[in-house]
DNA sequence: GTGGTCTAGACCACA
DNA sequence: GTGGTCTAGACCACG
């Protein structure tokens, strides 16, 4: 997982991001458990109580749960929930791309001319 | 403009991409004059001060000048410039949506899915 | 006479510099008058008021004086009492850039070759 | 640093200039943290948010970043973007000095004579 | 009237 | 503890 520490985003919500969508693409099957606090605060190199922070907003989501002693595993719907909850986001960004776009004056097809831009890009990658 | 107090984005960005939408879209030109710091306070309901700020960022970024005593104006490359702006805000967004939608397992075909109700919802309003 | 309505520098402070300068390099010269508040905000294209201003400062100075009725005068000391101000404006903005350089760990010669191009330019002009 | 309140330059302007400098001669280095909003308005007997002010203009110049929770940064390209700045600083204030000498008749050994003056004096501190 | 700066003090999010 | 936002109200410079 990346974690940019310099972004203005929030670490622990670029963790849980990070787990969300690795939930949703099956990285992290139902049943399976999760790395520990303080494996994770290790790999991504941060303090253990950003990372809890993350488990906490994911826990709420009811992606995951916790079992005492035996650590974290991923709920029976975390895939469900995870792929509802990215197709939201993507929604709500590219919500957002419309219409700031609508609002500056951009026709639809100025705003689709970006947005194929934008999937050319990715796939060259 | 409107403004949502509850957020997460501050105020005085919500102003100052407001004002920056306005410019690209037309209606305020170059060389013309802005609403006053304490009318457009007013006008949104928030302090002064936080008008200034949004004011203050869109003068360093060269879309307005103020003239101390006179008022706030369009700079001439104010349109442009914020125009260009504009298109990378979309462009950035778009990234994001696309890049969360690839993370979460969405294949292209989902994403543009996504991306057209939006474009669909978009023109129904 | 060059104004700048988008500086920061106040307009009247542009045009009471703008005279001292004329009155050091002997454009207007002692007992001579100078162009009336009314000719000359139309000149500059400010507001008489402005125009006052900048008077009042030169007054303040004893580069110029009023007779009533008659119009406004240049000192008899006011050509040597320009220059020595010149001279002074010259030298606090060197010492400014030589502080600045300093400051910032240029050495010496860092700062001699900056105003040498500096020099450089202005001659090219 | 030395903070003028009298001066007409702004003291959050004074504090961000004050910084930039020391970046620029490697007193703070590159990943480096900055003294606390707080500890400077200690230090520097001002509010905390006019610190803050002016660690926001640095940061908007990409000279530092923020992290929120952890303190203020030198940013990787901090010290040659200070050093760049800094030149540019020195250029201005000389182009500025030439240029009011010349406008008041100056002649170019007139300047350089100012200029050698104020190099002198500075050596000698 | 206009914009610009500064203070005091509040509350929030983050680590 | 850290930085970030917002308010209220003061005072100044300018035109």
């Amino acid at each position: 997982m990346k974690i940019d520490p310099r972004s203005h985003v929030p670490i622990y919500l670029q963790i849980a991001d990070g787990i969300r969508e690795a939930v949703a693409a099956g990285i992290y099957s139902p049943g399976e458990s999760l790395p520990s606090l303080r494996v994770l605060a290790l790999d991504v190199q941060v303090n253990p109580n950003t990372v809890q922070r993350a488990y906490d907003e994911l826990a709420r989501d009811g992606l995951i749960y916790s079992r005492r002693g035996k650590g974290l595993f991923v709920a029976e719907q975390g895939k469900a929930n995870a792929l509802e909850r990215a197709r939201k986001t993507v929604r709500r960004l590219f919500d957002q791309g419309v219409q700031a776009g609508h609002s500056a004056g951009m026709d639809a097809n100025d705003i689709r001319a970006v947005f194929q831009a934008s999937m050319s890009a990715k796939e060259k990658q």
